[in-house]
DNA sequence: CTGAAAGCGCTAACAC
DNA sequence: GTGTTAGCGCTTTCAG
């Protein structure tokens, strides 16, 4: 920058103000400096302007994500990307694993890089370790499962409204026995989902046979090996709720094993690429992550401009998506 | 930290060699200079740190993927991710969507957050705007697709190679009208992945029939339109050759849609996540993204660690596997 | 409309 | 082993 202004004989206040395009500076001037500059590949550096900025904003956001390989976590950081540019903000993203010790070192990891704000889809049980950040002046805002312990805007889908209609949709085309698979009971989304699955069958009156529920496998392979133990007992279900997009991948592999895949009954949680190209299609129980995603960005920008009403949250419902496999009747 | 300083009675100095681990710092000092940073609740400023630090090191790498939503780059991404991140690296990712603007706009942001180097699974055509960089100390690996007009690390798959293999697979089971299916021949993995699937022909001493290929479909309903007329024509091939991921997708929608799922033989260049569980299984050539993501980051951070030998040009191999789809005979 | 001086939070270099 | 001084590249403040 010193040999910019050097060379189109100006000052570095000069200089500075070109490229903050300050709209007060005199057109000759401006453009010796922008010559100056592209002969000597002069490219500005964001991070130092940062340190003396009025607000010491370093437009960068920080982003927790589950695991950024899998669709559901890479499907909402290609609309963070997007939206985030569109505001002149950059993205740094990290992986959680459900690993709580992750979360942590994360934050602080985004924090010694002076995010702006953070959005977490939480892996934590307790975030009130926050409250000091927040103090700081770095906003937060959750996604997918809401903060416990603190006070933050969060973003989530209808969980159990949505897992009640899946089962609601099974029962209406006769089934009464329907196994219901999810992860460990202590994450958000698993226990809203069981309990959607609770509800439908307390609506329609029958009565929930616990053996048919089965939660916190530990790896895929024990879950395949459990279900086709499952279904080549006598008391097989006729349908199955999978609460969640492995799970499902689980139950189709297991099924497939089995060659029961047109016999059986499946709905499934979150969105599967391939679904339609399944025989039968998978019904699927999709969740809006475009509305998610901007949902949550953008409130978080908001604080982030200095928007201080109260926390808030935002609910956004998911859709039923039949495509056969839900729509099996039972034998 | 100035506050630290003072608060544990120490000067700005001891608490920077606090932080950066310098052995030869009294312990009673330091535990006093911890005390002091956790009442504070101080986090370092590692961006005002890399400032004045000796190389002017970030510590942070930028990655410039095809499309941080489609699984291809997502797995590459959390193969970084995690590299990075065990060499004290931070990650910024961007996606290009084959727009070559988008690749000279975010190389600038990147370097304007004054990233160490930069990963690029490039969509430009020329990369000698680079040179530049290159002068200026930022250091630059190729992954997936090879620079033009510029003189980098290149870590690539066997796309020739693996399309041969993959057409000959067909070839062996009796299959001579064979369908390709390519991307825009601008595009290098297209380039080399079509003229894999010309040499299997001429290995094969087949003449190749040039209404079987199909490059540069504007969408993937154009693309499943186009297929359906050709599979209810007269010429429908026996089989197709999908070279890449989302025309694999488009194959097999309609192939569904014409019920033909189980009459045409489909092998797909680059995997996708349900394969087996189709009906057939659909039989592909797989890449090796752990190897090329292991390989691209480590070539990359040698480089920025130092290491200033020639460019180097990796290939990493591709796997044919037969699932079901590729292994149809023609009727 | 422009420039000089001070300082953001930190580390290099050099004393002590 | 520890502290002081200068300065990284930039923006602020304030005087011209």
């Amino acid at each position: 920058m010193r040999e910019v202004a050097a060379l189109s004989g100006t000052s570095l206040k000069t200089v500075s103000r070109v490229f903050n395009s300050v709209p007060t500076v005199d057109p000759v001037l401006k453009d010796q400096v922008l010559k100056a500059a592209k002969r000597l590949n002069y490219i500005p550096n964001m991070t130092a302007g940062s340190l003396r900025r009025a607000n010491g904003k370093t437009n960068t956001i920080g982003i927790l994500l589950e695991d950024t390989a899998n669709p559901f976590s890479s499907a909402l950081y290609r609309i963070y990307e997007d939206i985030a540019a569109e505001h002149g903000y950059i993205v740094l993203a990290g992986s959680l694993d459900e690993d709580q010790n992750r979360e942590h070192e994360l934050v602080n990891l985004f924090i010694s890089r002076r995010v702006d704000g953070l959005l977490i889809a939480p892996s934590g049980k307790d975030h009130a370790y926050l409250k000091r950040e927040v103090r700081n002046g770095v906003h937060f805002g959750f996604v997918d499962r809401p903060p416990i312990n603190l006070s933050a805007d969060v973003v989530l889908s209808t969980n159990r409204e949505g897992s009640q209609e899946a089962v609601e949709h099974l029962i209406s085309f006769g089934h009464k026995r329907i196994a219901y698979l999810g992860d460990n009971p202590g994450i958000y989304t698993a226990q809203e989902r069981c309990e959607g699955y609770v509800a439908a069958f307390k609506k329609a009156k029958i009565t929930v046979d616990p053996t048919l529920i089965f939660k916190g496998f530990e790896s895929e392979d024990q879950a395949i090996t459990s279900l086709r133990n499952l279904m080549r007992s006598e008391k097989a279900p006729t349908a199955i709720f999978a609460s969640q997009n492995l799970l499902t991948m689980a139950v189709l592999r297991a099924l497939h094993a089995e060659g029961l895949e047109h016999k059986i009954a499946v709905v499934g949680f979150d969105d599967l690429p391939a679904a339609e190209l399944l025989s039968p299609g998978l019904t699927l129980v999709k969740q809006n992550l475009a509305e998610i995603g901007r949902l949550s960005i953008q409130t978080l920008l908001g604080r982030i401009d200095g928007d201080s009403s109260k926390s808030l949250t935002q609910v956004v419902p998911t859709t039923l998506v039949p495509m056969g496999s839900g729509e099996i009747r039972p034998k």
